[in-house]
DNA sequence: GCCGGTCAAGGTCTT
DNA sequence: AAGACCTTGACCGGC
């Protein structure tokens, strides 16, 4: 079992997400931006992994622009010893990467175009994984897409195009359970069509689920991973209380989460903890899993 | 320095 | 039709 959190760290000073405006983009700018990320990346993962954090998510403005038509660098042989190096080092400590296209990823959307940029989007980040030298493992997460007024449909497009993704996107594609239009049963069955593991995320499936209990659903989950895609990946977050629905708490509960964690004895997978303090909440659902006898 | 408007991109829902 | 929200930040111009 290992835990983590999205991102970015906020107690170092080193920012491996720093961006800038299209309007300023330039190669040198792109170059410096880059270089910069790259080597934030490898500190936030050096401090992750001397607090027994091994679990990370890249953010997805780790290489700026990177499916833009605008960047014309070839950033991936002009970085490769970066991005080699940084890979040898999640490989031998045994650190788990993911990432996370954000909501302009839409495999499934009923425009050609939008299709096309998402496969884009999605090459890029396959791509960074790849020259790490990472396996299969490391995965890249999405929400299955829209409904677009037919849910079946729109369900039966993104099987279809998930056939013509690259291969490269392909076998480290994941699809997660979202709060408002795909349960944990579409994922599911999408699982059973194509192979696409799924990952499960706890507040989600509290806010749109068909009855299953979150234990039964865990398990379930569980069944679509293994071999070489490891073990089950799980977003972690708790409602705020009294808050909007689905609006994400502030810090992490240790209690709820040790309740979480009580209630799924007996089952191993990997937990992202999704919330907005980053490593401090991920530092006390460690604790938690230690306390637990979950983690070394 | 600090504040706040704005930023490549989609889709759904509310007003 | 326009804006909020999801996710959520952080750039960057203006003071």
């Amino acid at each position: 079992m290992k835990i983590g959190y999205v991102g970015k760290n906020l107690t170092l000073e080193c920012s491996a997400s720093t961006t800038f405006r299209l309007a300023s983009y330039s190669e040198e700018r792109f170059c410096a931006t880059l270089e910069n990320n790259l080597r934030c990346l490898l500190e936030i993962l050096r401090f992750n992994h001397e607090r027994g954090l091994m679990f990370f998510r890249l953010s997805s403005e780790t290489v700026p622009f990177a499916s833009h038509s605008v960047c014309t660098v070839d950033w991936g042989t002009r970085f490769a010893s970066q991005f080699a190096q940084i890979g040898a080092y999640v490989r031998e400590t045994g650190m788990r990467l993911s990432a996370h296209p954000g909501q302009f990823v839409v495999v499934n959307s009923v425009q050609e175009k939008v299709f096309e940029s998402s496969i884009a989007e999605l090459a890029y980040h396959a791509a960074m994984f790849d020259l790490m030298g990472l396996d299969d493992s490391h995965k890249l997460q999405i929400h299955v897409g829209g409904v677009y007024g037919d849910k079946q449909a729109s369900l039966a497009r993104f099987v279809e195009r998930f056939k013509v993704l690259p291969e490269a996107v392909q076998r480290r594609l994941v699809v997660e359970n979202d709060d408002r239009l795909f349960s944990a049963a579409d994922c599911l069955w999408l699982h059973a069509q194509i192979g696409v593991p799924m990952v499960f995320d706890n507040l989600h499936h509290e806010l749109l689920n068909n009855g299953e209990s979150l234990r039964d659903a865990l398990i379930a989950a569980i069944g679509t991973w293994g071999g070489k895609h490891g073990l089950l990946m799980v977003d972690y977050s708790s409602q705020e209380i009294g808050g909007r629905i689905g609006k994400h708490a502030p810090t992490l509960d240790a209690a709820l989460f040790s309740a979480f964690i009580d209630e799924m004895r007996g089952l191993d997978f990997d937990i992202m903890v999704e919330i907005k303090d980053k490593e401090v909440s991920a530092l006390r659902g460690l604790e938690v899993l230690r306390e637990a006898g979950r983690v070394g």
